[in-house]
Order: C-alpha cells, then structure tokens, then sequence
DNA sequence: CATGCTGTACGAAGTCATTCGTTGAGGGGT
DNA sequence: ACCCCTCAACGAATGACTTCGTACAGCATG
C-alpha cells in the first residue's frame, strides 16, 4: 500500500505554505531554490528548508524528481485548491459558515482598486444571471 | 506595568477561536457554560475547558469577573476585529495581499443566496461611489 | 588520491497547543 | 461537625511544527 487519497492531503503549515508559494510562482524549485527565494535573506538556514521539504514530501504535499543530484521538486496541490481549502476552513471557524459575510468584511476592510471592483461586479452579475 | 497593548494580543488559536465563539454569542459565560457548548458532546473533560480559559486570560484574550464562584468570562477581542484579524492573515499568507482576488474565490466556490448577493452588491456600489 | 563543494538523510532540541489527572478550597445540606 | 459537589489551580504527557547540527555521498579540481 503506496497510495493515498488526495482528498486526505493535510492542510499545509505556516512554513509549508510559504514553500508551496515558491512552487507555484517558479512550477518547480529544488532546496536551493527555496532556501534563496525565503530562508537566505533572514539567515534561515540551508538544511531547515531541506527539512521542511522531506516532511512535505512525506505527506504527499509535492512531489519530487530525484533523477538529477539536486532533486527537483513540484507542488501536487494546485494553488486554487489550496486557496479554496483555506477559505473554507475560515469562513468555517470564522464567519459561522456565511462565506458572504467573508466578503462583505473583505471588502469592507481591505482595500480594492477600482479595477478589482469591476471585476467582482462582473462575477456578482453573472452569479446573478446563473441563479435565476 | 500591568497594562497590555490590545494591538499585541496574539492570533487565537483554533481551539481558542471555538471558545471565543461561545463567548461572542453568549456575551459571557462560565468554563461550564463553554464546556457544554463545546466539548461535553464529544467527550471532552471540563478541565480541558478550564486550561484553554486560564490560557486564553493569560494571554489577555478574554477577561475574567472572579466575584462569583464560578468566574465568568469575556471575550476581549471583539469578533469583527478577530474576523479581520484572520482575514489579513489569509490575504496575505494565501491570496499574494489581493483581498479581491479571495472575494472572487469566495464568491465562485462557495454558495451565497440572492439575498447576500444583493448585499454585496449595494456594498459594492457604496464602494464605487465613495473610491470616486 | 586528497580536498573542497554541493547535495541528501537523520535525529535531537525547542516551542507551542492541547488534553487530562490530581489536588485542594469553598459551600450547602444533613 | 461531616460529607459531597463544584470549582480553580497546577503540572505532566503528548503531539505537531520548526530549526539546526552532524554525518555521509558524489563529483570535480589540484
């Protein structure tokens, strides 16, 4: 038994989540690459990230090609899958389960240029239209 | 020096959240009083209660009216601000800092009735007029 | 071949969140 | 006065996350 359920994938950490970010931006990195893009400049050093990366890998969070010296590796969780699993977790714990809650102080707090209203207008209307 | 800047009170955890929660609805409320509303149901032992509470006063998230036998307790944190408290961290950790990037997830994956749409939509509008 | 560089593997330590068992104090009822 | 119930206090155990030190392998250069 080598398979596990993607369903099951646990939430990433803090730290993961940082490194998962590198590996959305680039597609792939290896630990040197991660270690530049977020440990080097605060003095993080090299095997924490090397760790970090193990333990994702051990819970199936990337995957990995070790077929080069310095293995490459890549996000198995898309980003969007990844927003929306923390979206719900908050709007969950958070907002008693109204996700429009979670937009009205989204928008209400946070800033959004008058370019990104327009598009949320956009998306409202055709919410709109698709729920007649 | 007894005072406690409010802008320093650490992000609560998720079982201090859980907590925050019975207390935001009840106004106040005794380690009973969250216990069975929280972990009675499953199991949970009453000095499990206690502990996260001691914690949470610790920690300056909740107060405590001692007068009476039983203490009761208040939250300190208000819930909005927690609610945006936890939705910056999100924007930033999860959506690159662009809040209309998470309300348009928000808004495409999760559910909202025609009646928050319409909400959203005169917030939208109040949002437009005044950015002008 | 020795040295140095770059990489992975592994384990230990520290911190924090959570859970629970035990203890002792305070009152109320008998 | 004595027992019982409810409560707060405290410390210990566990488990997860993070960080780092050390060890070792492969490879190139002298």
């Amino acid at each position: 038994m080598t398979t596990r359920r993607v369903s099951e994938l646990p939430k990433p950490t803090e730290a993961e989540l940082a490194i998962l970010g590198v590996l959305w931006d680039r597609g792939s990195g290896t630990v040197r690459d991660v270690h530049e893009a977020l440990y080097a400049h605060d003095g993080g050093g090299y095997t924490t990230a090397l760790k970090l990366m193990q333990v994702m890998h051990a819970k199936g969070l990337v995957e990995r090609d070790d077929s080069q010296r310095a293995h490459v590796f890549r996000a198995v969780v898309s980003k969007e899958r990844t927003q929306n699993r923390f979206l719900s977790d908050i709007v969950e714990r958070v907002f008693d389960g109204s996700a429009s809650q979670l937009v009205l102080h989204a928008l209400g707090s946070q800033s959004a240029s008058r370019e990104e209203l327009k598009e949320i207008r956009q998306l409202l209307n055709r919410l709109d239209r698709e729920s007649k």
